[in-house]
DNA sequence: TATGAATGAGTCTTCATTCAT
DNA sequence: CATGAATGAAGACTCATTCAT
């Protein structure tokens, strides 16, 4: 109901979300995502009627689970309940809670992003219906944060972007860097973040 | 020969750079790449054995650019040259120059960065000679700005991670926004590199 | 009884009979005649058992129809009826009515015709059943006729046979002209079989 | 060069007039083509880019076979040299040495007539690039005898019609027979003119 | 060295057929 | 009996790769 989505179209979804993401939409094969999603590579077909047809089911997932509040509200958040707070773990613990709920989109996200470079639609539709939604949703906190004299009085979107990229930065340095740096993924975003936040601050002799 | 290919070469990785960035190593032909370059199919193959090879030539080539001091230095010269001078028309203009000798070799990059994903040996290559040597090129630069009390004592290799993920965040958004925000490229760049200085300056209550 | 065919497997061969003419019985697929007749794919199967099934369906009517004798009768009616009559009117009327009662059954036995040639069940049947009976059908009237004297002594069979081909080869071509020859139909036909009729009067100077 | 077909596609053409008339066109597979044209299924859509460029292949060889005169021609030359004589062994072999000449094209003429019905494009050329150019040139042999006052004063381009149709009849007969009717075709397809012929003559009288 | 026709393994896609409901 | 989701074998078509010229 909520997602629209039956038990064998899930399990494609599923499935394909994991093979595009390690193969990437060209890469990847259908008889793979069918076998992976344990259904004859007809059934695929009958679902979704090409290759393309998978990764819009993807895409029309991820904006499905965008629109539900609890998801898209948990970045505004991150924004709202920080100020000048001096405790670093309190923020990372903040952060976490927050992002753990987006986590399981990542895959699905991340691949999405990727391919929008070379299918318009899934770009056009990550634009308007991801993309700019959570950065209007941004721009209310950050505005109220601008009136209490908080944040600096920049751009709201572009302060909005600037803290997307930093996430979005991490999450690919991290996969690129592997295990090769065994450091502490949690210390890292908790600097990420506050390089931003104190990016953002207004002037903080006031603190 | 510092780049080690002949006109022919050259010609195909050209090509090559053209068609993979506009449907991706998986999503382009031989053929195409050849008829683009302006030879015939079996040339390709002569030169570069596989299709892999033929991204293992572009990887050569963006390593080989990185090596040439010139292009390294560029981001270094951001850092070094910025203090907490208050004139951002001087900043911007500064940036732009060193960026835009970066800028020609942009759509290899995203490319590459791309196809890392898929083929560990491209992301193998692009971590060991291109991401961590700009990191260490960075972070001397870093270092004497903290010794000098103009930067935060965070981990120099996290600032310098947070400075490339705002910058690619901006280059990725950009795409992704098209034409569709005709907004002020320049002063978006601007505010971008703003938000990460100030994040990163010493408490500035000293300024 | 007559046509042993119930509710269900009527609608079933109509559709068919409306999707093979259209595509050829390999050009058309079990889905869109299950969707013409308006039942489940699944109900096909039941009633027919096999793609090919539906075919020997189709055969099966076209055979029963022509067992019908006031179908059969109409076409040694032609023969019959018509001497050395010089009113050509008469003649067309004549040939039009009974030529309207096999109209009906033009696209079934051209599919069959054309099927003919690549199952030999088919070929057989229509033989058999159809070609055969029909010529044999026809011999008696035209025999009749040479013993009057007003045919030619020629072999019956391949008289009957050159009438046919007659027809046919008229029926065929104004489906290859389609409406770019705007001619008058029933003046066509009428020639057609002038010239059959003439061909095979018995010397006219008798007239 | 007359054909415009190298040596390969003339493999394939010849290959694909075998399959294209044992199986029909849907009934054929790309496969069996390519195997019996002795080459690799690649090859077969390097020359002819989809399985309907094949066909479309095929037509386009009749198209050009069919502006040779020499073949045009043979079907005017039996009208043309056959006024009231009366020895019929002169005409069978008059006939049989014009039409020896269309022999080798009939599994092309038969195969591209069928596939017309469900290939408009196909039915199109055929109709106008080789059933209307043979029309045409009938008309004016069959004029001469108009004039001549050895045939009847019908439509010629009706007359012209009946007479393929008559051949067309005979060809598509004999083929439904197979071999159950042992008859002497030479005989059989005598008749069939001779009541074609005499069908279209003036009053005989005359004779 | 450059060419491009030929190759055939592999892909997406279709569709007759089955079977649990 | 009717249904229609699931199946998987088979087909059209692609494309990296080879090799004779």
């Amino acid at each position: 109901m909520s997602s629209g989505l039956n038990c064998t179209q899930k399990k494609i979804i599923e499935a394909a979300i994991k093979v595009f993401s390690e193969k990437g939409f060209e890469g990847a094969t259908t008889s793979e995502i069918a076998q992976k999603a344990g259904v004859a590579e007809g059934t695929v077909f009958r679902h979704f009627g090409t290759k393309k047809g998978i990764l819009q089911g993807i895409l029309l997932q991820a904006v499905n689970n965008f629109q539900k509040p609890e998801i898209a509200l948990s970045l505004a958040g991150i924004i709202e309940r920080k100020g000048c707070e001096s405790d670093p773990q309190l923020l990372i613990r903040l952060i976490k809670d927050q992002l753990s709920s987006i986590q399981q989109y990542l895959p699905m996200l991340k691949l999405l992003f990727y391919e929008a470079q070379f299918h318009s639609e899934v770009r056009e539709a990550m634009y308007q219906k991801i993309a700019r939604p959570v950065i209007d949703l941004l721009r209310e906190p950050i505005k109220q944060k601008q009136v209490a004299g908080d944040f600096r009085r920049l751009d709201a979107d572009l302060m909005a972007l600037s803290l997307l990229a930093a996430l979005w930065g991490y999450l690919v340095w991290k996969e690129m860097a592997e295990d090769r740096e065994n450091a502490d993924g949690e210390r890292e975003l908790a600097q990420f973040l506050d390089i931003w936040l104190k990016g953002v601050e207004a002037n903080s002799c006031r603190c």
